[in-house]
DNA sequence: GAGTGGTCTAGACCACGAT
DNA sequence: TCGTGGTCTAGACCACTCT
């Protein structure tokens, strides 16, 4: 009995949900009701419900009451950090180009730039080992203040690059991940001897709270030195619900 | 002025946090001068910080105050389902194999079962317009009710064969992304001439409430029928916030 | 009109942190 | 001791749905 009374409302319904005594769509008891049964106020009853609501277990209607709702079973969360997969940690990198450049045609397009808008490249190989794992380019439209010094460069994943000028909070991130073969360049830079050894492609855009695009990238993974890991959206490990820290 | 107060009091401090002002590791206005300053209860105000730390945005720690959080930028929203993924969706397939077979050793291994515990073994190829575009494999445990049934088989997802055995809420599904060659019997399957043409590999493995494994899966993708879209953790369009549907 | 959920108040008591 | 957040109450008024 050491749990409060909101909690233990929210974990008696949704256990009521994970046996299979409450299914996706059916109504759950009303507000008053459940403030009968569990002797609580309203308020009380309305936090229990909100914990449920805020890990997607339920729904409300207004002038309806609260449901269960369908599982989204093709959700997950996804960890990814160029520098570190599930396999593989960089320890060391090679800077092979910072520059600042005018766009061509596709950068102009999926920068949504102008095309007198300069942009900086970098270019970087990820060591592990002494042996090269991933090449990695990222663009950058470029403002005041970006990072084009060397130290501040090296070891930064995409989204360090950006957070000088953004708050990480209001960037929209994209990833797209995909497999090709390398071509002669990528196999130069990977050490790659052989006809046999994919890559693993990942495509990172970033945009800002107003949807404009502050950078784009792709690393190259060598297949063998890449692996990603994804599990259920809702881990019981690492949610907000609570909102205090550990 | 339609919002209501407590979502004012969110937005406020969530623009704070977006533009700047307020740093991860700040600490935000305690909870009484926030009542003064916007003429409301305290329960009033600590929805409106409830609401910023469901969305992860910050944390309490009791005695002390709220605090910025500081953003996690190595996790996203992975979609995933075997039969639709970014540039592809499979209008057919095939069932290959469905069989009640023992478990050999691997299979002992990863499904933390006895040897004499029956398995079963499902392997389909998926088709669009005609075209194999992946080859995928399924382990269950045998339970009485187990879909053997060729029509509740053949165009299910990985989490909806466990479904009838399990609510899907309570399952927790694990991901493995890699990339690698295929052999000569997935070439086969694949209609893949060539030695440049790489698979995306995906494994699942589901798991009870109890952390039992409940089913592993592989599916190998044709690398020119796969991608792979993940996007922000929070992404503004689909979170679970205020708990009403749409 | 009766029942439902959505918002909000003005208190209360507690455990905890800083001093 | 005082300020902080954590829990909880017993009301209130509103908009909505159902019938």
């Amino acid at each position: 009995m050491r749990l409060p009374i909101y909690l233990r409302i929210a974990e008696d319904i949704k256990e009521k949900i994970n046996n299979g005594e409450l299914k996706p769509g059916d109504a759950i008891c009303s507000e008053n009701a459940l403030c009968k049964a569990y002797k609580a106020s309203r308020m009380t009853v309305r936090r229990g419900l909100a914990v449920l609501a805020s890990e997607g277990y339920i729904y409300s209607i207004p002038g309806k009451g609260n449901f269960v709702r369908e599982p989204d079973i093709n959700t997950y969360t996804l960890y990814y950090n160029e520098m570190k997969n599930f396999v593989n940690s960089v320890d060391k990198t090679k800077l092979l180009e910072v520059n600042i450049i005018l766009p061509n045609s596709k950068l102009i397009n999926s920068l949504q730039i102008t095309s007198n808008r300069k942009v900086i490249v970098i270019r970087r190989l990820f060591f592990t080992g002494g042996e090269p794992v991933a090449y990695d380019i990222k663009y950058l439209p470029y403002c005041k203040g970006m990072p084009i010094i060397e130290k501040e460069i090296r070891y930064a994943t995409f989204p360090e690059m950006v957070a000088k000028n953004n708050s990480l909070f209001a960037i929209k991130k994209e990833l797209i991940i995909y497999t090709e073969m390398p071509d002669e360049e990528t196999k130069k830079y990977l050490n790659i001897n052989n006809n046999e050894l994919p890559l693993m492609v990942v495509e990172q855009k970033l945009y800002n709270k107003e949807g404009k695009p502050i950078g784009m990238g792709i690393t190259y993974f060598r297949g063998d030195y890449c692996k990603l890991y994804a599990e259920s959206y809702f881990s019981d490990k690492k949610s907000y619900k609570n909102g205090t820290e550990n």
